[in-house]
DNA sequence: CATTTAACAGACAGATCAGTCTGCCTACCC
DNA sequence: GGGTAGGCAGACTGATCTGTCTGTTAAATG
């Protein structure tokens, strides 16, 4: 991965990241649209030049702050995955993540939801890259309901992704307590159906 | 409603309608802060002076949008409710009017949910205006399951609503036939619930 | 030591943003 | 017929937007 760890100990933050770290916190906290690019900069602390040298266009940071938001939830569910041999363990830590994210202050909705919601083409790369994640989601959740001997998991999977939007949409305005409540109801009665 | 009807003929859609129909459109349809003031002039055909008189600034067209769709949908769900005697025809009425528009080519998904993702403030008059639109929502489909004798209406209407976001939210991104037919599997299940 | 690379600093261009201002015109109502 | 209200046309300001440009500095590499 890191192919300067052998020598010398170098500046553990680059700029690059630096500068993902930023647009992931204003993209997602204050809406793509309305934050430009040199609050990103004075964000991260870097030049302009310096900027435009990895992110040429405000778009390609935008697109990889989707991918960097797409990794995460990816690499948390695999982990998951291949920790817990039981799928409804694995359901159970999902739904569970969404209900602390939900219930954490300043929570301010799905961020791929938000995303796709700020780019009115839906051929643009961002409203592309939103797709295929949730194209992932669903057939994620549809394998594990699959190893569950769900009658139809096909119908669970649609069901706890309805359930999952509809709480990340809703936790950010409504009381969050009541909305992720209703999420559990939801995802235990999917469980349900499988055992 | 038309006090000029009586005598004669005077232009049936005065500028402020032409400002707050364009704006209705170009909001829902490309995002609040995507869309400038001049765009809004050009499409309603009037003058920078007529837009400013009507709307001293672009905030206050915003609520004035939102309050319209708010307004919109409280007509349609009263007006239900008085033609229907029975509470279960007009919740099916609620769910098959999110069907129709989910289902409807460029739909872009909750007014009420984009234009709140759009405000970061939780103090801004738009996000205060899309709070009590849902709270009386809420209150609504409670008092529906309250008269159906549904035994935990609080629950179900919060179960309703959560089905009803995710609906509207993923309706714009993923398949809407998949998605609103897990709509209507959370419905009748809730409509079961209290028969 | 010389080269390359990544970062630094900051001015600049061109477009667009919300909002203001001056002035004219026309239809209605008393 | 005069007043008024609503709408027309369009120039203008100051701020902000994305993106470009010139030039400097420091460190690692060959």
């Amino acid at each position: 991965m890191d192919q300067h760890s052998s020598r010398s100990a170098r500046p553990p933050a680059p700029a690059k990241l630096r500068i993902l770290a930023a647009a992931d916190a204003l993209f997602y906290n204050d809406g793509i649209h309305s934050v430009g690019v040199d609050r990103i900069i004075a964000e991260a602390r870097v030049t302009k030049s310096t900027f435009y040298k990895h992110f040429p266009a405000k778009e390609l940071l935008i697109i990889a702050y989707v991918h960097g938001r797409d990794q995460g939830l990816r690499e948390f569910l695999t982990g998951q995955q291949s920790s817990l041999e039981d799928p409804a363990l694995v359901l159970r830590a999902l739904v569970g993540r969404i209900v602390t994210e939900a219930n954490r202050p300043g929570f301010r909705g799905c961020p791929f939801i938000n995303a796709a919601a700020q780019f009115s083409d839906p051929d643009s790369p961002v409203r592309r890259a939103v797709a295929e994640h949730r194209g992932w989601y669903l057939s994620f959740v549809g394998s594990l309901l699959r190893e569950l001997r769900h009658p139809r998991p096909g119908e669970g999977a649609a069901d706890l992704l309805l359930a999952r939007d509809g709480a990340l949409s809703g936790s950010s305005i409504s009381d969050p307590m009541t909305v992720t409540a209703a999420l559990r109801r939801s995802a235990e009665r999917i469980l349900t159906e499988a055992a």
